[in-house]
RNA sequence: GGCGGUAUCGUCUAGGGGACUAGGACACAGCCCUCUCAAGGCUGGAACACGGGUUCGAAUCCCGUUACCGCUACCA
């Protein structure tokens, strides 16, 4: 580093043992912000050293759900799995210089020793004295090939730290026992794993949950005994169901691709996320990526855990929808409406002024994507299915309703060019000779365009719908009063 | 049990000794706008966990209590 100045390095370090839990998304959108922020680079490391619980269909899913985030990572992805043989000598490294003992021990005997223990109320905590061997019976051992793990010497005295979102972080040395770092079977333990990853990835700083601030002293012990130059630690709230309860899928959808196929954005979920837990110090609450990354500080960190709130998400994405351009927004509707059946990429493509206008109208009263695909139903199919309630609340007066439609077809129909403005001329003018107030006819129009009581203005509708198909949707509702009718 | 962490409206938060009759946002209610629905605007109800200190003065600092959360494995 030729500045002098240490770019600064994170990474997120999901396991795959499931989906990308919205946590976890969190977690990486923090250090992915800071790495932006700080001109630093941001690293995946998978951490599938649980062979039982990892799956590659896990590990696919995470890569996903950053991907569909946007949060793309630079370098490449490091398994820990692979990464044993360093793990292993790292471990055998602090047995080397002391700060680490063989135990031989049986697992058994210690598992005994600590149900015996639990029984009678006491706190189990490995004593070292159990461990202890001549240097002629420890060598009778290892020639014996007797398996044993390797465990920490946890020294006297306090760890502390500096968290970069609690400050001070303290830890009475005495109340960590002897930790393990390699297995009897030679396979190395989460923080044995951890530590040596992070100090061979040069991360500069390790941003995760605050689950992990118990785990922190022994890492910091093991950074030491390792002579490594410690990272700075930032450790972020936890994310809670609303029962206050840890996030868990008995919330619901507690996965990033559960939003993703809900007709979430991104960028609003990216926004959400960010506000869990951090605030820009002002009121800012709408960002956009960008912005995120510019207002970002770890300063505006919260210490304390943050209620998930889908309401609050699904407001975030109406005003994302809202503020998105058309282009930016293209992308995810096309898709939607082809598998809604609605059109085909080309269909819409080649109508483009109609389609942006049409995603326009709609997307003001939508929160999610999927609220603009059910609301453009009508401007796509054939024929309009009428709302009971609609019915019976606007075409209360069957005679009445269906000379009005008529009379506002006759209008519409020779109206002198389809455009808002003239139509809505036409109509209130025809009010005004039938002695009724505008209401009065754009009400069952409605209906008769939408088969509902609610949608965009009513002469936007009969603009997107076309004159034609407006014609016979008003034809239609005539035919259906006339048949309803109890004549 | 031990250790650690946290504590402002229902929820997300601003606040880092006097600017606080505690601000904003979501949600909720009402009103305005209006062809309906949204969006938008305005208004309203709604919080400093409790108890002690320190101080002329505490939501802000200290201690304790309580509650909640996490860890407590040869899981990650």
């Amino acid at each position: 580093m030729s500045s002098g100045i240490t770019r600064p390095r994170v990474r997120f370090a999901p396991s795959p043992t499931g989906f990308l839990h919205v946590g976890g998304a969190r977690t990486a959108l923090f250090n992915w912000l800071y790495a932006r922020k700080y001109d630093g680079d941001f690293l995946l490391r998978i951490e599938d050293t649980d062979r039982v619980r990892s799956t590659d269909e896990s590990t696919r899913a995470i890569f996903e759900g950053l991907e569909w985030l946007g949060l793309k990572w630079d370098e490449q992805v490091v398994y820990q799995g692979s990464n044993l043989e360093r793990h292993r000598a790292d471990a055998q490294r602090l047995i080397a210089n002391g700060s680490a003992y063989r135990d031989f021990t049986p697992q058994a005997e210690i598992e005994r020793l600590r149900n015996d223990a639990e029984s009678r109320g006491l706190t189990f905590r490995f004593d070292r004295r159990l461990a202890d061997l001549t240097p002629q019976q420890e060598a009778e051992k290892l020639a014996r090939g007797e398996p044993f793990a390797i465990r920490f010497k946890v020294p006297d005295g306090v760890t502390e730290w500096l968290d970069l979102v609690h400050e001070r972080i303290a830890f009475p040395n005495k109340d960590i026992e002897d930790f393990v770092v390699l297995r009897s079977d030679a396979t190395p333990v989460y923080n044995m794993a951890v530590v040596s990853d992070d100090i061979d990835m040069g991360i500069t700083l390790v941003m995760r949950g605050d689950d992990h601030i118990s785990n922190t002293p022994k890492q910091i012990l093991l950074y030491r005994a390792l002579g490594a130059r410690l990272p700075q630690f930032a450790h972020v709230p936890m994310i809670l169901g609303d029962d206050g309860k840890k996030l868990s899928k008995r919330h619901g959808a507690t996965a990033v691709g559960d939003y993703q196929y809900k007709g979430l954005l991104p960028d609003a979920m990216l926004n959400f996320l960010a506000l869990l837990g951090w605030s820009t110090g002002d009121d800012t609450e709408v960002m956009t990526l960008a912005q995120l990354v510019e207002k970002f500080d770890v300063e505006g960190l919260q210490k304390k855990a943050a209620v998930f709130d889908t309401k609050k998400l699904e407001w975030m994405n109406g005003q994302h929808l809202a503020m998105i351009s058309l282009d930016a927004l293209e992308p995810f509707m096309t898709p939607a409406f082809m598998k809604a059946g609605y059109a085909t990429a080309d269909e819409l493509h080649a109508r483009k002024d109609w389609y942006y206008g049409l995603l326009e109208l709609l997307r003001v009263r939508a929160r999610t994507t999927d609220d603009i695909v059910a609301l453009a139903a009508h401007y796509f199919r054939d024929s309009v299915e009428y709302d009971l309630d609609a019915v019976g609340k606007q075409w209360r007066d069957v005679a009445a309703t269906a000379a009005v439609l008529t009379a506002t077809r006759d209008r519409l129909a020779i109206v002198a060019a389809w455009e808002p403005q003239v139509m809505e001329d036409a109509l209130r003018k025809l009010a005004e000779e039938l002695g009724i107030s505008g209401g009065k006819i754009f009400q069952p129009l409605r209906v008769a365009l939408t088969g509902l009581t609610v949608s965009p203005g009513i002469f936007d509708v009969l603009l997107y719908l076309g004159r034609e198909r407006s014609l016979r949707r008003i034809d239609a509702a005539v035919a259906y009063l006339g048949q309803d009718s109890p004549a």
